[in-house]
DNA sequence: TTAACAATTAACAAAATGTTAATTAAAAAA
DNA sequence: TTTTTTAATTAACATTTTGTTAATTGTTAA
């Protein structure tokens, strides 16, 4: 087509990884969870041998949309590219185009989330070294200078992760297909702060009224683990109920 | 800069304006509140005297982001200079880049929502002529033959409209300043379908115990209306509190 | 006066939540 | 073998919230 309208200078699509690593912290004992955050570092030079903007900086992996595809299937081909793992959950969040945010000139970027299982994030170590790929707690990274506005739009991740993680079954996605009451609680404590999720009566005695989760049978027994406590404790899974939450509704909090 | 990206053809701001209308049903009676989308039909030529693409069809206002500008503030450019109206609430939502949504090329649309006031519309008619610009019930324009792709914007619109509403004190921006707790419930049930809400009893036993609202006094005593009832009703308005709910700690419904 | 009617309020039953204390099961120590 | 320890429950009960039905209130209009 002929240039008859004012046109941006490139459109990106930007992930913010997210992953929760479980650190291992006694035997029979529920580990650590952490909020983590998948970063490669620019390199000196592109694919032609030019020097690289922002080299050196850490940033968000994404890349340039394709003509031919969305920038959902960007952020999933990228993805596949950088880290070799599909299926993972992948969301828009936003998008950047305050002019100047990118020297190299008018360039949107349409930001995804994505949340992965600290499996899925294995898999990933295999195709990056170190030097460029790099897993950080969300306080190292906000420590780092991060390339472009990836800062913000980092930021602005996490602000969605916590949103979605209170109104929807986002913690699913870090989970085991079966999991244990315990690791569900550690997986929500990572970024909720909230007492009826913190205090354990509290939540052991509601968790197992939660229409979106049901006790794994085997053989028509309960199925039970004893991966971190002594007593086995009963495994669970997500099911397809979708809770619906309402302001008008339900006891609030400020 | 030298075209070293990829670069798209084009870049839009797209914005679903939503209102919600009251008509009068009888004295001392609640209005009938119903929620429409305003609409403009395309012109057959575009302001160079060239053919419009999508002539004649109804479309979400909207147009080209300046290089200048974010797709954000050219939201607000573009309904100020279409509707004279500033100050709205205007909400970024989605993306809009799927290859041949657009037969004039690789063009991405930003999409928007704003939550107007009967009040706010009132002013933007007398901008326009009804020939160009119409409101529409979300009945009728499911039956219009849209532009591009804003039948898809349309009901992304309308998913993300009913999820604040029932989130966030979205409903503030459909009801004036201060108003009674039947004109919060008839602007609920435009959207949510809801028997706490629907249910008098429930909804006026709740209403008055919400934290994001308020009555309001003059000189020191409850002010009431008589604007829908005989019985002078008591006014609220909205406050500074935000709500915060969670699938983990309240009661759920499918 | 009385009927009508939206807007409440009252009263009470039913559910859900918060909290403290007990119980359970298996490993590890004595 | 017995006891201790610890995470994972379960029990019990008080407190809050919610759902529901029935009454009350204040005003207009007949």
């Amino acid at each position: 087509m002929n240039n008859q309208f004012i046109t941006p200078d490139g459109y990106t699509s930007d992930i913010a990884v997210f992953t929760i690593t479980s650190e291992q912290v006694g035997e029979y004992k529920p580990p650590k969870k952490e909020l983590k955050i998948m970063l490669i570092k620019r390199s000196e030079l592109d694919h032609e041998g030019n020097s690289n903007m922002e080299a050196g900086k850490w940033a968000l992996p994404g890349g340039f949309v394709l003509p031919e595809e969305t920038a959902f299937q960007a952020a999933e081909r990228r993805l596949a590219e950088e880290t070799g793992v599909e299926g993972l959950k992948i969301k828009h969040f936003g998008v950047y185009d305050s002019p100047g945010r990118d020297l190299r000139g008018w360039i949107i970027s349409n930001a995804h989330y994505v949340t992965a299982s600290e499996a899925a994030l294995r898999s990933r170590k295999k195709t990056y070294d170190a030097s460029e790929i790099g897993l950080f707690t969300l306080a190292e990274a906000l420590e780092l200078d991060l390339a472009f506005d990836h800062r913000t739009i980092m930021d602005d991740a996490l602000w969605f992760i916590k949103k979605d993680m209170a109104l929807t079954t986002l913690a699913k996605h870090f989970l085991p297909e079966e999991f244990v009451l315990s690791e569900l609680q550690g997986v929500l404590l990572t970024v909720l702060d909230d007492p009826s999720i913190s205090t354990d009566a509290a939540f052991f005695r509601k968790a197992p009224t939660l229409p979106f989760i049901e006790a794994v049978l085997e053989d028509g027994k309960p199925k039970k683990s004893n991966r971190y406590s002594k007593t086995p404790a009963q495994l669970y899974r997500f099911n397809d109920f979708q809770p619906i939450v309402s302001v008008y509704r339900n006891k609030l909090q400020g």
